[in-house]
DNA sequence: TTGTAGGCGTTATCAT
DNA sequence: ATGATAACGCCTACAA
């Protein structure tokens, strides 16, 4: 099968290799019809099919970017990989998807054997612990996009979520609709997850602005699978919250169970929103509102970024590309206080 | 940086390409501690990496497989995705990932790709319409591997869900807990979808095993856009079904809607049960009870399979691997007619 | 308009 | 124990 090489096809046109290769690159310019037509039949009769291999040895560059991801599973991670895809697909690259599961040391090894793959671009949603490595790509001037998270101290083109506006928005809801005491809910806050520790800051900042203080005890950290019993504790305590922004989705998840569980009141009792749109959020009651991050936006972007840094060796300065999150509004907020409700059927 | 190669380390080590090369694959049988650790110090010094393709155009051989898939984007793919990463990680290998968006050509298209890029094997989430390019492939040996559908008229391996033992084990629940009027919901069918028509068989099939027909109007086929509105209707005829297998997470999702559009009450009214485990579905009210696939287990199947395929050139022939679903049982079934209720708190 | 020759960075086969 | 040399399959001057 795979044995049929630009040789035999040379051989079976009367040809040399260098004129079948001239066909394939498409360089007709000075060739004879009839040569052409020769050779176009070896190739059909024969089934050529170029060795990609050969020419990236040759040539340099293998139309493959590589694309490392921190968890393969999140919805947020499929969504921008999709997008990824659809935009290489237009530019005949291909995408090579490594998962490091958050393992700063999986996460070096795959660069390294990416870079050994000759991949002419990366893209990576980053652990966020290997400043050495990438700096070292950075300082070459290889094709480096971050997406979701970035490192500290590397300099790179990152494709991020105004996280400080997703906070504000959240606060925003809440407060428009007479929520007052707002806890946010988030996983174990750690220095080098940046989107964490930037939506907890915008948060305070956005509380701050509208003058509302934020209580300590109103910033509940736990594993998503720790959430109910955190949550139960809390609200066991004088001042329980009225309004819940969760982080992400999974910890999303974590409050609804705790609702669940407890059997508290939704738009009555506690209001909710978090970072992330889910797939339920209109068939559960009350339907959530949420704050979507345009994922595929994003993933275009990362990848329309990593081909101009190919494309260009002029390397202009790197870029951080803040995406604005949009507010899908689907409750019916309906309190005691007169405020009247509203609907917004946004369909994801 | 990349300009480092085998020559340099060669030179500045003071031995030649050949003994480099024994170096880096190990082969140190015959070699000197002194020159073994001359090589590793020039290595270090140049921070040589080797060039992969290079190897590659010589082996024939890239640690690489390609993964076309139809829909990148639901839960089921991600998730076996996930599981063949996993698998190729453990080997050394990478995978190419590839989204048809079940266009047959798009998918013809991404198999020439990836076997010019001269990938080692192919696991494909078919669209069903490319029966002659697999049988190529079959043919000559290359190591292919179907997952989630099969194509008709092409004998490869197979990693797909048991829909037969699913659609029993959906009679079963139902009939097991009271309800006897029972709805299949699907999308379209079309022939070529072979797990959409098994699922439906495997319906008619349990019903008849129970002595339960099937009418026609109880087989509810639409997609999912439309599902709430097709659903009214039917609901609006007479002998309205108590019980609705949805075939699929998207399929539910249409079904859920109807269920809160029309304000049907869960597990009296309705009984509701689904194929493809959601992750909604404990914080769900009333819980929703699911057949989950073992998608992490078909997905480490199918990159197994590959591998031994690409081990063994006595090609065994084509076998079909049929995965048990699992019953996830959360819903407190709890009706009028006396029966008590039960519930087991998996966690998927 | 087409052919020749050299090279891309490795590995493999023999020598030495 | 190590080194020359020829592939691997394609591309690209340059020559004819």
């Amino acid at each position: 099968m795979k044995k049929v090489t630009m040789a035999d096809v040379a051989k079976l046109a009367n040809v040399s290799k260098s004129t079948v290769s001239q066909y394939l690159n498409k360089r007709y310019e000075y060739m004879s019809e009839e040569t052409r037509k020769r050779i176009a039949e070896a190739i059909e009769e024969l089934g050529y099919q170029p060795n990609v291999i050969a020419r990236s040895l040759k040539q340099k560059t293998t139309a493959t970017i590589g694309v490392i991801v921190f968890n393969m599973l999140h919805m947020m991670t499929t969504q921008v990989l999709h997008a990824i895809e659809e935009e290489c697909q237009k530019r005949g690259f291909q995408v090579i998807v490594c998962n490091s599961g958050d393992d700063p040391d999986k996460e070096k090894t795959y660069v390294d054997t990416l870079l050994a793959k000759q991949v002419d671009g990366l893209i990576v949603f980053p652990t966020g612990k290997n400043e050495d490595v990438y700096r070292c790509l950075v300082e070459e001037r290889f094709p480096l996009v971050f997406v979701d998270r970035m490192v500290p101290g590397v300099e790179a083109d990152s494709v991020l979520l105004d996280n400080f506006a997703a906070a504000e928005m959240a606060v925003d809801y809440f407060a428009s609709n007479g929520y007052g005491r707002i806890a946010i809910v988030t996983p174990p806050l750690v220095p080098y997850n940046v989107p964490r520790m930037e939506r907890l800051e915008g948060f305070r900042a956005a509380m701050r602005k509208r003058g509302m203080d934020v209580e300590e005890r109103n910033i509940i950290a736990a594993d998503p699978g720790a959430l109910p019993e955190v949550l139960k504790q809390r609200f066991a305590e004088p001042k329980r919250p009225n309004a819940l922004f969760a982080i992400n989705d999974l910890t999303l998840m974590g409050v609804l169970r705790f609702v669940k569980e407890t059997g508290i009141r939704m738009p009555d009792e506690l209001a909710i929103i978090n970072i992330d749109d889910v797939p339920f959020a209109d068939i559960y009651t009350p339907a959530l509102t949420t704050i979507a991050q345009p994922t595929f936006a994003m993933g275009k972007k990362a990848a329309e970024r990593v081909f101009e840094q190919m494309d260009s060796n002029h390397a202009d300065s790197p870029r951080v590309f803040r995406f604005s999150p949009a507010l899908m509004e689907r409750t019916w907020i309906k309190r005691g206080n007169g405020k009247e409700g509203r609907r917004n059927d946004e369909d994801s």
